[in-house]
DNA sequence: CTGAAAGCGCTAACAC
DNA sequence: GTGTTAGCGCTTTCAG
């Protein structure tokens, strides 16, 4: 356990006060800037306070104001290259209102999610924002700590009564889909991953849309991988057997259009030209691959978060609107 | 400003004490589990506590017993994929103490490195755990830092008279390079990253040392790019102008390696079978491009991290061995 | 504009 | 084994 290693004693601002010749009140008012205070006396302030480099005490602080002046964001799984996306945008915008992060990775369970809400909620923070690992089983658990604490899901959803912030996931599957018959591409197929997570669903159910209203006489091609780039290649094996004349393929996220990728360039020395693959979510995974993808507007996406949290955003805006982002495993051969 | 937004107030242990007929000693001592208690008194307390569902106040838990169970983590960049996998390590190890993790990302930047650690300082974590984002200029502020807190650092280091956990780097260039000369490869280049990361020169210095060693009559082939992935293709095809007969690349990381195959790919089509190209981290990256990588042994670093904040470890063992990971960019064609 | 005093919710001495 | 009391360091009424 950790035990209380001795470090030197820090000031309080009782000392400052002290060395000041002020009472505590002065001090903390001078400090924290909450009412006006005379110039000559801030200034002693000022000068005993660095004479002590004394730094306030926010432990103390939240338990006098209730306000912890923390977030706690609650991912998925870091490993999936989008959630390092979703956290740098969430810490730029929560910084700009000196808020930190307490950062929590449930490994895709439910249940791990759930205890991450209870501790969460035991440290007071002031907001939970959370990607619900699951469209369904994360939505209770959601709820019973909206009572508690300002939730605010981000990126996935799993409960609408809930404040959200989210990107249109069908936007973002119609413009690779225009994309790519733009780019001469007839028969297009689908390779989805794990569809508990709400963004997964939301693209399959765009595809299967966009898809029959561009190619009403093709039935939907589609097939649902889970996460891992292993997989996704022998998927998109099967799929090039069951549907052999496909000229691109579309993967719910960039990890599975690697996989996707590497299969297409096998066959490329078999006679595939022109054939195309695209990811989804614009991460590092779609830069080192060459990968065409959809870039969401995280940073729009954050701020929102931050909105909705501050109350400043009082009903659910309109999802924002991702952006294409054309690289060479879309171009032309 | 974050406002108090007005929830139902939540009970204190006072609440449970009353309703139990005990003292608020008593309940703590329950809860916390302190001290010895009579069995039918610790039920009555039970009882009453999920009664009220009541949840302890970690604040003032804090506030009074000097430790917050919290420890900082600063990192240089989240985007850089092997972060993702050290925070989720240090989440890991830390979460089986009963430690969250406040996540601090400084951008590269030394100033926002400095004024992370004063923010953690504030907030008393336990402990702040630090992967340096600049061998020297992170120097100073670590050291102040470590009068108020303990201070480890993980897999960089910054200053070595302050705790670190590390992996040996040089081992992991050594694994590289007796692998591509195994497979056939004498001619090697390599391609560094920002040399301020402390482990990007040492895996440079490594890399000219064994390859003297291994191959005494040829001067070290070294390039330096940065990190992006773009900057990596144009190296490489400098690279492959100046020593036109070089067989494989050994890159600092897989992001640079993930651009230098992107260069061998086109190249190859002009003929150079057999070319190797070799990552490192064994991130996301090398596992979707199918690059040969080095993996670094991140839950013993961060429980070894762990240990030293303990205190349970209390000298530096020797560094932690990496080990090699073959995928298809080092295979023979 | 400044000071005195109370109290946020918990735990740790100290009594009994 | 249990209760009483004080206090962690800060902010905030309330007086002046």
């Amino acid at each position: 356990m950790p035990k209380p290693v001795a470090r030197d004693q820090r000031p309080t601002i009782q000392d400052v006060a002290a060395l000041a010749g002020l009472s505590p009140s002065t001090v903390s008012r001078v400090l924290s800037g909450a009412r006006p205070v005379g110039p000559d006396i801030a200034e002693r302030v000022r000068q005993a306070a660095d004479a002590l480099s004394f730094r306030p005490n926010t432990v103390a602080r939240s338990l006098r104001t209730q306000q912890t002046s923390t977030v706690g964001l609650v991912i998925p799984d870091i490993i999936n290259p989008f959630f390092p996306l979703l956290v740098q945008a969430v810490e730029r915008a929560t910084r700009e209102h000196d808020l930190s992060v307490l950062l929590v990775d449930c490994g895709n369970e439910p249940e791990r999610e759930t205890s991450a809400l209870d501790l969460l909620l035991d440290r007071r923070v002031d907001a939970i924002f959370i990607s619900p690992c699951h469209s369904t089983a994360s939505a209770p658990a959601l709820r019973s700590a909206s009572r508690r604490a300002r939730i605010v899901q981000i990126d996935r959803v799993a409960d609408d009564q809930l404040p959200f912030a989210i990107v249109d996931q069908g936007h973002g599957i119609q413009l690779l889909l225009e994309h790519l018959t733009a780019t001469g591409r007839q028969h297009i197929a689908f390779i989805g991953s794990d569809p508990s997570a709400s963004t997964s669903s939301l693209r399959a159910d765009a595809f299967e849309r966009f898809s029959v209203a561009q190619n009403p006489r093709q039935s939907p091609r589609v097939m649902t991988g889970d996460f891992s780039g292993a997989s996704s290649a022998s998927i998109t094996r099967s799929l090039l057997e069951q549907w052999p004349d496909t000229e691109a393929i579309v993967c719910a996220n960039d990890v599975i259009a690697a996989g996707a990728l590497l299969v297409a360039r096998e066959r490329r020395l078999e006679g595939l030209p022109g054939f195309a693959v695209t990811g989804f979510d614009n991460t590092m995974v779609a830069e080192t691959g060459d990968l065409t993808s959809v870039q969401q507007p995280l940073s729009e996406l954050a701020n929102r978060a931050v909105d909705l949290f501050l109350g400043v955003a009082a009903t659910e805006p309109p999802p924002l609107l991702p952006t294409l982002v054309v690289r060479g495993s879309t171009g032309p051969r």
